[in-house]
RNA sequence: GGCGGCGUAGCCAAGUGGCUAAGGCGACGGUCUGCAAAACCGUUAUUCCCCGGUUCGAAUCCGGGCGCCGCCUCCA
């Protein structure tokens, strides 16, 4: 069974069959370097950056693209705004644009290009399409000839005499028609130029995706990503473009991922309430950001909010805490091969299930929503075998969660969630705890003896007392067979 | 006006013709514990917005209704 992937031109599910056995051509629209990036953006590139690694675990050969754009209106006014240059503050955003997605975890693309390093074929392509009809020169702009495309609208399914009807016709128009769109802005005095044959300007804002997808990619890409909002104008003309200049398909399937609203209000930096990774990375951890916005399919509309966000953290945090346990069996001396219990033998049984019932939820559309579920299915799994080893430790149960770990480690591996040393994630938050509440580990170690003490003899109230101190300062103690050990409460 | 999506437990969310309607958070009961915490076990949707229809069989398909949302403009 091939994957099967929802494709926004066919407006249905079809088996994803890539041009190029066993490799696929992808590219995603990346970010216009002029701000720091939101959850929007973040929602883009965790969804595609857990496609991509989907694929190549799938055992394709990946050739992924995501540019930059780093020109264009809003950088030049914002660089204005600032009193720098554009590549000063395209730059520094995307250093910023790099911090928050290492943060996320996701993975450099296979090429990263950006508009400004590929002015040269931009004007090539703008070449061809004047010398082929479907571009004109206006007073130094150069625009595209909507109507010289009769396929146009295919993508967004959009009736071409309505979006002329509807469109607003603006005074000393330079088009043709009010439809056209601009491959090539003449510049204004003080903007950034470059030369052209069409003389000082620079590019529009859809040409240069056309331009370096095809570069990289070649004149035909497998998937075509990005959000939602981008299917028109700037889809569908990057399309209407692309085949117009090599008379071929532009792209096989394009892929579009939903909006993340905020408290049910649609977020965008139009209407000025967007939220930035920054800001929620600075309350919560960066996986349980991860987590969430793969814990819903990647078309639906996903609403963010502080309260949902802290139950991703609450179940990641069960996540890594049955994870380190399961580390402590691995690394624990029994030698007794006492046999399994029946309950851990049919848990062993189910997590080893989980793997291809994995490869079958992402292949169908890369369902990630589903994917979590099996991952959290196998978390209470791994805690009900380590429950039963607790009771009857035998060497039998490490011989069984290391054939288990495996799988559940391709899921881990795609979803770019649970992958950190468990000891060191839980250490980790440990170290941020105290530093925030400004108190030492050897402060609550000193606490925790004291306790140990007054329990011994049995003092139960100055015991508990010294409890519900540490708890005050969002320490949880926890008495176990190997000695009262402590951790950090969640959020 | 045109195009599209959604409505599943207290909340979030999979499932789109037939296995017990995944999973998470929360709540309650139990095991463990001096008491807790963590973890596990059990309970929490006889039913999937409402009304009709198709079918041996529907949350899933069709028709109608109600409610919510998005796009049609720069925007992930």
């Amino acid at each position: 069974m091939p994957i099967q992937v929802y494709s926004s031109k066919e407006r249905k599910k079809v088996p994803f069959v890539p041009l190029e056995e066993g490799k696929v051509r992808m590219y995603v629209c990346g970010i216009t370097a002029y701000d720091r990036c939101h959850i929007g953006h973040a929602r883009s590139a965790v969804v595609f950056d857990a496609i991509y690694r989907y694929l190549r675990k799938r055992g394709f050969d990946v050739l992924f693209v995501r540019n930059f754009t780093d020109i264009d209106d809003k950088i030049i006014n914002r660089a204005r705004e600032e009193g720098i240059s554009t590549q000063e503050l395209a730059q520094r955003e995307i250093d910023n644009f790099y911090k928050d997605m290492d943060a996320l975890g996701v993975l450099r693309a296979t090429y990263e290009p950006r508009a400004t390093e590929h002015i040269g074929e931009i004007i090539e392509l703008i070449e061809t399409l004047i010398e082929k009809g479907h571009a004109y020169e206006s007073g130094g702009d150069v625009y595209f000839r909507v109507r010289s495309f009769p396929k146009y609208g295919e993508l967004s399914h959009r009736n071409i005499d309505e979006l002329r009807a509807g469109a607003r016709i603006e005074v000393g128009e330079k088009k043709e028609d009010p439809l056209d769109f601009a491959l090539w802005k003449a510049s204004k005095p003080g903007e950034p130029k470059w030369p052209s044959p069409w003389g000082e300007g620079r590019p529009g804002w859809h040409i240069e995706c056309s331009a370096m997808s095809m570069k990289y990619l070649g004149k035909t890409l497998d998937i075509h990503g990005g959000g939602l909002d981008l299917i028109f104008p700037h889809h569908e003309n990057e399309k209407a473009q692309s085949e117009a200049a090599t008379g071929k398909t532009f792209v096989r399937y394009w892929l579009h991922n939903g909006f993340v609203t905020i408290s049910g209000e649609k977020m965008s930096k139009s209407l000025g309430n967007f939220i930035t990774i920054e800001a929620i990375l600075g309350e919560f951890h960066p996986e349980a950001l991860r987590l969430f916005l793969l814990s819903k399919h990647y078309r639906s509309p996903l609403d963010y909010s502080p309260e949902a966000l802290k139950e991703t953290e609450t179940a990641l945090w069960r996540g890594y805490r049955a994870l380190y346990e399961t580390q402590e069996i691995l690394s624990s001396p029994v030698k007794k091969r006492r046999p399994l219990t029946g309950v851990a033998e049919e848990a062993l049984e189910r997590l080893g299930e989980l793997e291809d019932e994995f490869f079958q939820a992402m292949d169908d559309d890369f369902n990630t929503a589903r994917a979590t579920g099996l991952l959290f299915e196998g978390i209470r799994l791994l805690n009900t075998v380590i429950e039963e080893f607790k009771k009857r430790p035998s060497l039998l149960y490490k011989e069984g969660l290391k054939g288990v770990l495996e799988g559940f480690s391709t899921i881990s591996d795609v979803l770019g969630v649970l992958l950190k040393d468990p000891a060191a994630f839980i250490e980790e938050k440990k170290e941020m705890h105290l530093r925030s509440m400004g108190i030492t580990r050897d402060f609550v170690d000193s606490a925790i003896e004291e306790r140990d003490a007054a329990r011994k003899a049995k003092e139960w109230e100055k015991a508990d007392g010294i409890r519900a101190m540490l708890r005050e300062k969002g320490i949880i103690l926890m008495d176990t067979p190997q000695g009262t050990k402590w951790e950090v409460e969640i959020a």
